[in-house]
DNA sequence: TTTTGAGTTGTTCGA
DNA sequence: GTCGAACAACTCAAA
């Protein structure tokens, strides 16, 4: 008789888990174990709505373990020691998880490793970092490049994908916590944490629904196919446009593979060019994070520093007034606000406004990068270390192939791109609700009696400008001029 | 080793 | 309103 223990760490999901499925091929009786981590629980960068969805999804995935004879035993401590006496109390001879990739865990991972049996199983990634170098062995730092080599790889097709086990043999009698009651997850996060609705949202966008996927309902799903839209539609803060599976890769809900399975499928399925353009462009930002994913193994050091070393001498203002109205979302720049305040109140971002508040706090305001990474962390439910410093590091220019030093997002034309009626800056920011077409991206050029009709007195209902956009601009400019 | 082409997501200015 | 060029130089990847 052999037992395993299967640790979870971001792999919350039956259905194409590699991790599980070599567990119960290699042993009679599995124990699923979750740890809380208390160095993870209280960190710098936790974020209390991104607890709550992951408490959440252990609730979930102890009920599907439940339905399959199994369940699911939660403990708190130091993971080393808790599994030391997990092995002892279960006899298990193995400890099974999935591969993770961030510095954190990989220390964790080889203290574990070296005085118990951890098997890692890959499934976090598509490929694994060390899969995809360049022919001198080196890593890429550029996407386009790393991401053709990432296509050349093998690629998995829907047979590949591992059905969800359909039962579980896990003997009675260990004991644990309970799972945490707080925080608790609010309707204002508008992502209900299970695998299946992992699923649902994949089918709803992709249109793809393969046989190894757990059942649902699929009349019960009304959007279709907006994976075909994307390539446009992802950039408008005001339409659904994107996948907003972001949180269930963050757990893995959904493991990589079934994402890339469906883009790829979705994308054979497309029938004109736009289609096989959205399809395309989704895939490439399933690559984008297998890339950041395999920076941050390469260069652990971006954690703390600039990729590129000179840009650590960056000419920091770092103003602690101007960083208090951008994380209140009171900028007086109205996209800026709404993406910041969509943020706190839902503990989720759309990616057009991740972009433009980023470039905002970096250039107009010239804080730090990393204030701007450590707060998206302390609140967005999908926070990753490896794609938000990556993405904090493109838009600041300090990072791999980052984006040029003159483009400075203007948040005016910004809103007026991609919110062209307003109704994002109205959704998030209710004090400019009755604020005139003509007015939401400029609301501080309203005449007094405007502001009056429109019940938004600026400098009292909602702020003037923290700074004007032009000399911020300026200013910005000569900054990254003196690292040059 | 040298060379060459290319690099997520923009803005501004002037014709 | 629309359009193309300039914004700089540097580093990377691959031949």
């Amino acid at each position: 008789m052999t037992s395993s223990i299967w640790w979870i760490r971001r792999d919350f999901r039956l259905a194409d888990n590699q991790t599980l499925t070599t567990a119960l091929d290699k042993s009679e009786h599995v124990y699923p174990v979750f740890i809380l981590d208390p160095k993870l629980l209280n960190s710098d960068y936790t974020a209390q709505k991104r607890l709550a969805f992951m408490f959440e999804g252990l609730r979930s995935l102890a009920e599907v373990l439940e339905e399959r004879g199994s369940y699911l035993t939660v403990r708190e401590g130091d993971p080393v020691g808790e599994l030391e006496s997990l092995l002892s109390e279960t006899k298990a001879d193995a400890i099974y998880a999935q591969e993770d990739y961030s510095p954190y865990a990989r220390r964790r991972d080889e203290q574990v490793a070296e005085t118990l049996p951890l098997k890692l199983a890959p499934g976090l990634t598509l490929h694994h970092p060390t899969d995809v170098l360049k022919s001198d062995g080196d890593p890429y730092t550029v996407f386009t490049p790393y991401s053709r080599t990432w296509k050349k790889q093998p690629l998995p097709q829907t047979e590949d994908l591992l059905s969800a086990p359909k039962q579980i043999s896990t003997p009675e009698g260990l004991t644990g916590i309970e799972i945490p009651d707080e925080p608790a997850l609010d309707e204002a996060i508008p992502f209900p944490a299970s695998e299946k609705e992992a699923q649902q949202r994949l089918y709803s966008f992709t249109g793809q629904i393969s046989r190894q996927l757990p059942t649902f309902k699929a009349a019960s799903v009304k959007k279709t196919n907006a994976i075909y839209a994307y390539d446009q539609a992802r950039d408008r803060t005001d339409l659904d446009g994107t996948s907003r599976l972001s949180p269930y890769l963050r757990f893995g809900m959904l493991s990589a593979r079934q994402a890339v399975v469906a883009a790829l499928t979705a994308s054979e399925k497309a029938d004109d060019d736009e289609a096989a353009d959205g399809a395309a462009t989704w895939l490439s930002e399933l690559i984008w994070r297998d890339f950041y994913i395999a920076i941050l193994y390469h260069f652990p050091y971006v954690r703390q520093s600039s990729f590129r070393e000179k840009y650590d001498k960056l000419p920091w203002i770092n103003d602690e007034n101007d960083f208090e109205a951008w994380c209140q979302g009171k900028t007086g720049y109205p996209i800026v606000d709404a993406g910041m305040r969509q943020l706190v109140e839902s503990g989720w971002m759309h990616n057009r406004a991740r972009m433009i508040v980023a470039s905002f706090l970096v250039k107009h305001l010239l804080i730090d990068w990393r204030w701007g990474e450590r707060f998206f962390m302390q609140h967005l439910v999908d926070g990753d270390p490896a794609a938000n410093n990556g993405g904090w590091q493109w838009t600041a220019g300090t990072g791999t192939d980052a984006s040029p030093y003159f483009r400075v997002f203007n948040p005016i034309l910004q809103g007026e791109k991609f919110d062209p009626d307003g109704a994002y800056i109205r959704r998030w920011v209710p004090e400019l609700g009755d604020v005139s077409d003509k007015y939401i991206h400029t609301p501080w050029k309203m005449p007094v009696k405007i502001q009056r009709e429109a019940n938004c007195r600026i400098g009292q209902d909602y702020p003037e400008p923290i700074v004007e956009h032009k000399e911020a601009r300026q200013r910005a400019l000569d900054a990254y001029d003196q690292v040059k």
